[in-house]
DNA sequence: TTTTAACCGAGACGGTACGTCCCGTCTTGGC
DNA sequence: GCCAAGACGGGACGTACCGTCTCGGTTAAAA
């Protein structure tokens, strides 16, 4: 109840050489995360361990962040978790594919299980849920974007398909795979996604018939 | 923060009174975990306070259930979280939309943070992945095919569509949608996912041109 | 913020074969704080150090004692620290000193800064400042007491000081030595508390000049 | 329990400002270890709040002391916190009386909890114990020796009396009551000491009964 | 007057203990 | 046997201070 009467002095002095500060020790505690979340993963991670590993204190951490959710992000995005190679094949179709195995292979590994654990506290507040979407999220649509743009360039691609929701449903899909059946996700099951769904929905075709502006209709009745 | 729940039943101790057993004392855990999901939400519901809740001991749970997500799996089922109205409005896209609706209110009820909870929980093993589908996702695939076989009936869709992807690109990108974006669903995006992507997926065009060969759709409107 | 999306398993199993409970495990703890109280001495005693040194947990003696004081005031009571060899001389000069070297020891052992600790802490509520004086003074004022019953008997003192007092200014005066001076106690010092205050207060005399009804006043000028 | 500390001065900064240092400084952190002092008493002051009140920084108090209990009890020195009014009845019994009363009052205000903060912490080493008298118990024992020394002038007390134990009684008494039954004393008990145990030790008698040269013992002990 | 060294304020740092909560297991009695 | 109650060993939580340290300053004394 009272603070303490006498603070039982720290057991012993320690004080190192160079005392670590600002970035190096953020740093060193990312690095830190970074190893938990490919050792225990994301559940089992614990601030206490990562404190520990980093060879700081807990209040170093939550100095910095709120809490193992925002930790986690900012360590995935000083990782390059999220990275991408962005694919270059000379055709939509293979550029695509390219990008979902890359995306599937990421949902294989740690980052599989961090992408659950976020998202399954993004119901807190928006303003994390901001985040995720911002740092962990971000490879996806950036590359899709770059991909469909090359498309457009060569003209497979109508221009007005870039803005548009059927530009993300590729990758989109994948995720919905993912968080609903887990990994790995089978090959199969990607050509899937891009030959009966995705190209089928951004891909010119002579008539153009493709296109559709926002909220387009096919259905005379929604009139 | 406190621990302060109030037991459904004011003060009757089961130690001395008619002792509940099997179906009766299954039902009351049940419904005090629906109970506390809906006060406290999926991330604060612990096994302590649903026995706590249902005048029990944690015992009895865990001679039931081995963990809590595996207890509200069979919560959300009893409880009829995931039941649907289907709707038949007579056209495929007054039905889907409607469909949508009502897993996009769902989202918005506790529901939303109980399924990105067991999402995230599904890691663990794919055991559990396959429960949470069919006890907590059914009702999205279930409806989707009765109001799908429906337009086929009435000719809106080819039959093949039935077991195909694209049949359920809607619920799978509403999900997506919620788990990236959260609650609430703007209608609009409702009719974006409807108009825009799902329907030119599903309906059927004299050209039939959306059948899922590879890469085939044609869009027959916008001409 | 709320409590843990997945409680991160406990790292290992490690279930014991029987459990200790109620009395066994309480002495258990009240060893392991008497071992500390010995070894690091109370200022320097933690609830952390107790629960790992009697190998249970610190929820434990939470559910045995509010804190540290509680749980030290126990520990003194269960290992005997204020326990008296009454000594029994044949005079009350000599059975006083006895007893104030006996006391004086006391004070050189760990429990001298127990003492101090406790009475520190007694600040907080009267409650807790009655549970130190009954389980951790006692010793001196029954003793005290019991060595007054026999000189009385022989004479030595009229019994009217027994309840007065006067009864309790050697010990009286030996704590607070100890408690202003600190340890350890010069013998001249005891043999002072003795011959130059308490016999002249508590013995009889022929002319009952030191002896007083309550409240009594030899001095006549007092009015 | 919040750290919801007041500075005293609103709002300056004296990063920026003119700085204070040396003696202005050091009674400006004196002035704030008093207020802290009366707010929340001794078990609950912390270097760290006394650093926030006074707008300086920990380092500027470690810098002149070397821990919570030094720096009290140069605040008690500063703050005059045991300065006594020195009575001046005409008798030994009022002057006493009054004294008592007064280091009574003493008690009753949060120089009580220091006392006994104080005492606890004397355990470390005998320096600050000496410090500890000397700074905070002073009081005591220097008007009990004037009001000794004036009764010595009157003829109500022999000379020889100044310098032995029983000098101290009525306030060694008074301290024991306090750090044992706490605070308030009753009025009863003030006089109860000095009438019942310390002006029969003190006073001059005709027959000299109670009268003793140091080691003196009235009784022919033993025999 | 200019330099320079001490000192100041702010607060980060590594660390320990706090007291609470919940985990999942186990024990105790009572029905 | 199963039930309720809840104790048990364990571990993480997030907070508060500890006493040290680093970092820019300010300021007074030395040059």
């Amino acid at each position: 109840m009272s603070p303490n009467v006498e603070p039982a002095t720290p057991a012993f002095d320690h004080r190192k050489g160079p005392r670590r500060r600002g970035e190096e020790l953020e740093s060193a505690i990312l690095r830190a995360a970074l190893d938990e979340l490919a050792e225990v993963g994301y559940p089992a991670l614990t601030m206490e361990r990562v404190a520990l590993r980093a060879r700081t204190s807990k209040a170093a951490l939550y100095r910095r962040w709120p809490g193992r959710a925002e930790l986690v992000v900012d360590a995935c995005k000083a990782g390059g978790v999220s990275e991408i190679d962005l694919p270059d094949t000379g055709t939509l179709r293979d550029d695509t594919i390219a990008l979902l195995r890359q995306l599937s292979a990421k949902m294989d590994s740690p980052f599989g299980s961090i992408l659950r654990g976020l998202l399954a506290e993004t119901t807190r507040d928006p303003e994390f849920a901001k985040l995720v979407r911002e740092r962990v999220q971000t490879p996806g649509p950036t590359a899709v974007h770059s991909v469909l743009e090359r498309a457009v360039e060569r003209g497979e691609v109508e221009p007005h398909i870039l803005g548009s929701r059927r530009a993300t449903v590729a990758t989109d899909l994948l995720r919905n795979q993912f968080l609903l059946y887990g990994n790995p996700i089978d090959d199969a099951t990607i050509t899937d996604i891009v030959d009966d769904v995705y190209l089928p929905l951004v891909l010119r075709t002579e008539r153009g018939a493709s296109g559709s502006d926002s909220g387009g209709n096919t259905e005379p009745d929604a009139s």
